[in-house]
DNA sequence: ACATAATATGCCTTGACACGTATATGCTCG
DNA sequence: CGAGCATATACGTGTCAAGGCATATTATGT
């Protein structure tokens, strides 16, 4: 468990996160909120505040973890040298990313923005040589 | 492997992941580059294809790969919930989003972050006995 | 000090997955 | 057709993490 991509691997985390980007939350809500077992809960708290993900204060006898941004920063910014793919110009890929079936996009005329060089059967790529 | 977090969780595949977003590469190229045999590439990119992130077409013996961003973007918007808590210009809206709920929220030089606070919560379900 | 609530930790089992080696499939050319 | 290259798949193996359960730890009130 040493990336913050295997850390939000979990979906039991991530729920725990999304939880806590509303508000902070006692163990114990959570664990209400979730349906988790508490001993899951506080398993998963720990990965993420070893993580840096989650910080908590204590409040009698309860603690009250709350958000960090930097971990999710982090995802950001790795995110980041994709953007290009469809900040600038995604036309109906933007709107529904549920479709992940594509029909074909080999129009000529048309879709090649991001696609370089898309071909069949050609012969333009060097033929390998032979080597013993 | 369902979701697309866990697909991103492997080192390796975030690797060919930074590779095709340079430019499509065949699979002999990208056990070169990022050293790993043959059969280690071709396992993660049939993890990345059946994900939605990559594509292949046919160019004579070889295979080339390209990205598609749709399940990038998916990370993307999950990670859109947590953007306020490091985008600056909304710092105002986020201060007065956590009044309601947070007693503190570290932004550096302000508030005290580690400071006790002292029971406040709301009670959805039936506490013990408050202490007064 | 005792009882109890809230949370953390330890042990164990189970299943998933990454890796390596070997082998299969597919394509191209002589 | 047969050789050789490029990629895919099958199989066996080791590792590691998630979940359940029991128990330890810490705080609180009487």
């Amino acid at each position: 468990m040493e990336s913050v991509f295997e850390v939000i691997a979990e979906p039991n985390r991530r729920a725990i996160l999304s939880l806590l980007a509303s508000s902070q939350q006692s163990v114990g809500e959570i664990e209400r909120q979730l349906h988790m077992t508490q001993p899951g809960v506080s398993k998963h708290l720990r990965v993420l505040r070893e993580a840096g993900f989650v910080e908590s204060t204590v409040d009698a006898q309860r603690r009250l973890y709350r958000l960090r941004p930097e971990p999710l920063q982090e995802v950001d910014m790795w995110l980041a040298q994709f953007r290009r793919f469809w900040s600038a110009h995604l036309d109906a890929l933007e709107r529904h990313l549920d479709r992940m079936t594509h029909p074909s996009m080999g129009q000529p005329g048309g879709v090649d923005k991001l696609t370089l060089t898309k071909r069949k059967t050609s012969r333009k790529t060097p033929r390998p040589k032979p080597r013993t």
